[in-house]
DNA sequence: GACCTTGTGAGACAATTGTCTTAGGATGCG
DNA sequence: CGCATCCTAAGACAATTGTCTCACAAGGTC
């Protein structure tokens, strides 16, 4: 009986990246920061994410103030883990590695980003896997 | 003014795959298709599904036979993309190479798939890196 | 104390998603 | 022909998402 995570809508998710920025937020600090991004969004609107987001467990508020605080939950890292294995499970029949040879070869990475993936690919089978059958 | 892409839910998704795989189908293959597949729907609500997919513009259908015939109009790789790129905007700050470092480090390749990476990796850059403005 | 200002609570309301029911047209068979 | 099938059309209906309105409480202000 594992209780499926519950979905993030977009919206909802804009309002928990501005929560990850700054740790945490009223609703109308959430709201500056989400109009400075350019979400032209009512007071009202964020209210109801956060309590969304709230009712879903993701976050947290803290009541003792007039202007409630909330806090999230969840790391972004948890929300990016269920996104990414919920992709490769729809798209890639639960192969990560082929969502890996999509992103490649469909979007360049710049030196540094490809010598970060070298090594990485260097510390993961041990060893340099030098030479092989071609 | 580009009309943004239609979404795709995930139970369109599914009957989708089932076009992909087949390559067309009609209302009764595809519920076949997916009853072997473990989805138990009705017949109705796959009907359902692949007319919203072609009200969508993502399926075409063939009515000259009593049973109509569905197929894709839009490939699998380029639901990928989308997915990818939506994924990689939202939470990898539009750059694709922090997905594929998360990728590598939360997933083993086997070894097949890490020296298909570095293959593409090498020829992306024309070969070793560490060079400056070309 | 009478008034603003900020907040929350409750809920409206349309669009989308997930699934199905029902009505009626076309076909096949005795 | 008459009836059982199979098919599509139309739409019901609840849950979720995207956004907002309205009523009303708590606190400051003069």
């Amino acid at each position: 009986m594992a209780k499926r995570p519950p979905t993030i809508p977009d919206s909802e998710l804009d309002v928990l990246k501005v929560l990850w920025e700054r740790g945490q937020a009223t609703v109308r600090e959430a709201l500056e920061t989400l109009r400075a991004a350019g979400r032209q969004w009512s007071y009202a609107t964020v209210a109801t994410l956060l309590d969304r987001l709230e009712t879903k467990g993701l976050v947290e508020s803290d009541r003792s103030e007039l202007a409630f605080v909330y806090r999230p939950t969840i790391s972004s890292q948890e929300v990016q883990q269920r996104r990414v294995n919920s992709l490769v499970d729809k798209l890639y029949q639960g192969e990560p590695g082929l969502l890996v040879l999509h992103l490649l070869k469909s979007h360049a990475l710049d030196a540094n980003q490809a010598m970060e993936v070298r090594d990485v690919l260097d510390q993961m089978s041990g060893g340099k896997p030098k030479k092989k059958n071609v």
